[in-house]
DNA sequence: TTGTCGGCGATTCGCCGACAA
DNA sequence: TTGTCGGCGAATCGCCGACAA
């Protein structure tokens, strides 16, 4: 089996961050979608997608006199899977080392073939309001329990049995796994509450289980985007009256710094070696594509009228689904900043045009 | 009212950082021995005082070929009074400016005096095994009740109140206050277990009353320095077997970083304004001293069979003791890096030599 | 004066099938 | 197949005086 974490990078973390995880069960939470570049690949550096990826913050002001490049070609010279201690979602670390063009060619298209190779089998659901709920359990469904738990004693009555699962930081979660109800249905009862109180999950988060080779369980979280499905909730005097400490969820978390941008940017120009963060599934473009395929983009000619096809992932992450769209304009961003870039030059109108997102390249 | 917070200083802070509280409850959290020097005073900034407070995580690694100085006379630029987001630990960010030697007898003596006016009533306690126990209430020290908490109405039968207390954050706490049993004593009931719960206190931790000039109460939080009173407790399968998340007491907090140190040193030796974190009662040393204090101090002839006095704070704030000692030697901490500093010159021996601490000057 | 204990309500927790969707 | 509900036991929570220290 090939891992991607490069535990030989010696270098110092912040006194509490986070350490590498699993990338299994990395990859299991960012989900199927989310591919990273093998170490040793070459993948195109936008500054453009790494800014909008710290953007919500405060706009990353690129010096004016600096020479940027719309986009660098760069060799991946490590990737680190790790997660957020407090909030266990997952992000990764990339050494990037700018290459030059004319050694550009290494033979990506196997080290992707190899990426492929045994990916465990997982599931993700998103919490129902009852699977929130502090009174109740967890509503299992009947694949996930079937596929990703141990296998259950069905003789019993009721099947019982105990589940053991790791989350990102190898801390170890017990369940009880009930198979119980008319019509019957598997549940997570005991230790179930818990483990939503202490994760501080809301409904319309999604919850990830994962089996290794080795038969362990494992369990990731997927935080919904932003506010929770339900809406704005009334509460009101639930504690006494006092004022809700916000928990995780409440202050905004700061992932990647506009300054860390800027430093990227500047390091990537000057062709010296630089560290990004990237967030999956934060609603953001990627910002490190493949070369192969940015070079195959760009030999596109893009004009209005050409169809359009962007794929997605479903809910629990079983399939892949596609958006089907039309090509409207192609234009430049910001035309004075990033003369010649590529990025988001084509503007599509979708088929179903109540989902709109945005698209790259 | 003279307060020292500089709200001109337009310094970004991290996205989630702390912001400015008020200096009264952040003085009555830090206790009554620390002595903040007021802007535009002079003090001088120890380094290696500095990396003691960054100690217990990693070594601070002085670059060897930069030419530091043993301590620096500085101005006091700004002095913001800040609390740790989790924790509710207050700290102080210091602003110094290099100064030199002959413009540094500005007129620190009023400066100090006016420091000391108007100091608000205020109370702590150290939170009992009962007081912590999630089962109960809060015994209020009945000096604590009579002069800090708003008057009750001792005419109903029980006197019973609500009372109302602003954190660091300025997130008010609603607590009933009543005056029952026999023989009678002050309790808080209705709402004191949120608040231990969501403060994640434990016994052994302080909790700081105070009331500000506007009659309005405040509760701040000193945590016990480490792992609590009561040594380590048999905490089995409470918690359905699960192992237990941490919280904030368990993973090591960076107050200071040694790269901060050695930067400020730098900064320091250059001449150029800096930033230093100040932690009051971290059970680490001053690290920036009055200019005059310091000049008394290397005025006088210290020699083994002196006999010294150091002050210390009792457990609730409200009266200073004393430790007698003895110097027992005069010796220089670490000669070969530091020569000439005259910090950590004296050993002591005090007259109790169980509770031997750290001494300065 | 105030820390700890046993007691007892009142309230919640959390497991359960009954229903639909 | 699985989301939500009302129900009910059981296990806390949390307020109380009785004792000492």
């Amino acid at each position: 089996m090939i891992t991607f974490v490069d535990s030989a990078a010696g270098e110092r973390e912040r006194g509490d961050g986070p350490r590498c995880l699993d990338p299994q069960l990395w990859h299991a939470c960012a989900g199927g979608m989310v591919q990273m570049p093998p170490p040793g690949s070459r993948v195109y550096y936008f500054p453009q997608g790494h800014a909008e990826h710290a953007q919500g913050q405060a706009a990353v002001d690129f010096p004016p006199g600096a020479r940027l490049q719309a986009l660098v070609l760069c060799r991946v010279a490590a990737v680190r899977f790790m997660a957020d201690p407090d909030t266990d979602e997952v992000f990764a670390k990339i050494r990037l080392v700018p290459a030059r063009p004319q050694d550009a060619d290494a033979n990506d298209a196997i080290a992707a073939a190899a990426a492929q190779e045994d990916k465990p089998a997982s599931f993700a659901k998103t919490l129902t309001q009852s699977d929130a709920n502090n009174g109740g359990g967890f509503s299992v469904p009947r694949y996930c329990a079937e596929t990703i738990f141990p296998r259950l004693d069905y003789s019993a009555d009721p099947p019982v049995q105990t589940v053991l699962a790791k989350d990102v930081h190898g801390v170890v979660w017990k369940f009880r796994h009930i198979y119980r109800g008319t019509p019957r249905r598997h549940l997570l009862t005991t230790g179930w509450s818990s483990f939503v109180n202490q994760k501080k999950l809301v409904a319309g988060d999604s919850i990830v289980f994962m089996r290794t080779e080795n038969g362990d369980l494992c369990v990731g979280i997927r935080r919904a985007k932003k506010g929770g499905i339900g809406g704005p909730e009334l509460l009101g005097e639930e504690d006494g009256g006092n004022n809700k400490m916000m928990g995780a969820r409440g202050k905004a978390r700061v992932r990647v710094r506009p300054e860390e941008v800027a430093e990227a940017a500047n390091l990537a120009a000057s062709g010296q070696p630089f560290d990004v963060l990237y967030y999956p599934r934060a609603s953001t473009p990627e910002f490190c594509v493949r070369a192969a395929a940015v070079r195959a983009a760009m030999r596109t000619q893009w004009c209005p009228g050409m169809r359009f096809k962007m794929a997605f992932e479903t809910e629990d992450s079983s399939r892949i689904s596609w958006f089907m769209g039309t090509v409207s304009a192609v234009q430049v961003a910001d035309p004075i900043r990033w003369p010649n870039s590529p990025w988001r030059l084509l503007q599509v109108t979708w088929d179903e045009p109540d989902l709109l997102q945005n698209v790259k390249r």
